[in-house]
DNA sequence: TTAATAGTGTCTATGAGACATTATGCA
DNA sequence: TGCATAATGTCTCATAGACACTATTAA
């Protein structure tokens, strides 16, 4: 009873970004049907030979213009697996299932819209309706389910890695990374605990020497360190 | 330029329970090609219109007979969406995206094989081959690497979650308890300390009044308590 | 001098690690 | 009575939260 030849399988991305302390996620508006011109995460067939990261990569760059290259000391932007969907019925073509990534990277220009997407943009999170409370804007498929469960992903990273290095560009300074807990987390970092514990975990950055102007005391400025994981890890209020 | 028709889906699923203080993982002895005689995950294509988790459990079933039932208060098993690996070339039969389910159920009767399964049996995780350093049985495909990724992830929930309690029957023993982490973390767990962790986290677990005879004085039995997620977590050492 | 932001110091409560001690059953 | 295991108590150290204070620039 081997009907497998049926199902579709398909790349989704959740690209997270941080701009002007707001969190922010890739969207592009779909050109066809169905769902034609609502507002979707970038995505599509995955070719027959073709790696899925690889897939993801390029449904992206396709349809926003967005690039995610592989991790480098010259560019801090993630890429990871975020879960795979596969419920009968959340695609009205047919037996689709989405592998769905979750992408980190600084604060890009607003994406271009292509091929199958009629326009692309980025949107705030919280503009969005993500099953939670009321109003925002509805998502196409269960693409609000997904960026739910990438962002859910992302704050719970943000504890226990340095992937917050991610949202920012080098040089930075606390401020800026301190900026990235408290938009993707959605509340206040307290500013002396958040530096002693940056500054206490080794690896986490690494001081430039160097300082930027400010409207007041000029900042220090840091770069990324070695260190992957936080042990402790940086804890955010509880629930 | 979608060729999509030609990946196929499938489940696998890597079953852990433990068993006299050791951490073993369902496999089955493969009856056909390729890798006819290998041991490897069960699994199987999934079909079409058929729910991912669904497919996961009836090819469980299938081949080794094994069941994990949905949550419940009854039977504490869990089963949980893994990762999905799709490298080009990780079947010889053609382009095959698996989708890779975890679960975790209190020490059962030992699997029989079935379907396309030879034998189905529990082995080890410490005897198996998972990438790191030499000897151990070999498997089938890249099921080394999703093995070796499940049980870093029954790893890391044990320090944050509850799951611990899926791999013991209630009611249980604190030892019992004590016993699941140390055989999944594989590194011996103090108990005094453990005891305190445990019984101060609210919902942990819940005393039952009773006792069981042990070689010394007697172990007072719990059952699970409905907590989820430990705050703060339980620590394993750090490497 | 003041506003604004960066950066430091300190008190306290909590919890983990280590270890000693007591409790309770059985042979 | 002694052995084995369960269960409790206690000392110390590390760290998070809260908060007060100092430093450094620009207007």
């Amino acid at each position: 009873v081997n009907e497998t030849g049926r199902i579709a399988v398909t790349t989704d991305v959740v690209l997270l970004t941080v701009r002007a302390g707001e969190l922010l996620v890739a969207l592009v508006q779909r050109a066809h049907e169905p769902f034609a011109g609502s507002w979707a995460l970038p995505g599509g067939f995955l070719d027959a030979g073709e790696d899925l990261a690889e897939g993801a990569r390029r449904e992206l760059r396709e349809e926003t213009g967005l690039d995610v290259p592989a991790e480098s000391s010259e560019d801090p932007s993630h890429l990871e697996q975020l879960r795979t969907y596969g419920t009968p019925g959340r695609d009205p073509r047919g037996h689709t299932v989405s592998v769905a990534y979750l992408a980190m990277v600084p604060d890009a220009p607003d994406p271009v819209g292509a091929d199958d997407a009629a326009d692309a943009r980025f949107h705030a999170v919280a503009d969005l309706a993500l099953g939670g409370a009321g109003g925002g804007l509805s998502l196409a498929f269960d693409h609000a389910r997904i960026v739910a469960d990438g962002v859910e992903r992302a704050r719970a990273k943000l504890e226990y890695t340095t992937l917050a290095t991610s949202f920012v560009r080098e040089p930075f300074t606390l401020a800026d990374l301190r900026g990235v807990y408290e938009a993707v987390w959605g509340s206040a970092v307290h500013e002396g605990n958040f530096r002693r514990k940056v500054l206490s975990t080794p690896g986490f950055v690494v001081d430039t020497g160097e300082s930027v102007a400010t409207a007041g005391r000029p900042a220090r400025l840091y770069r990324r360190g070695p260190a992957v994981r936080l042990h402790p890890a940086v804890l955010r209020r509880e629930i």
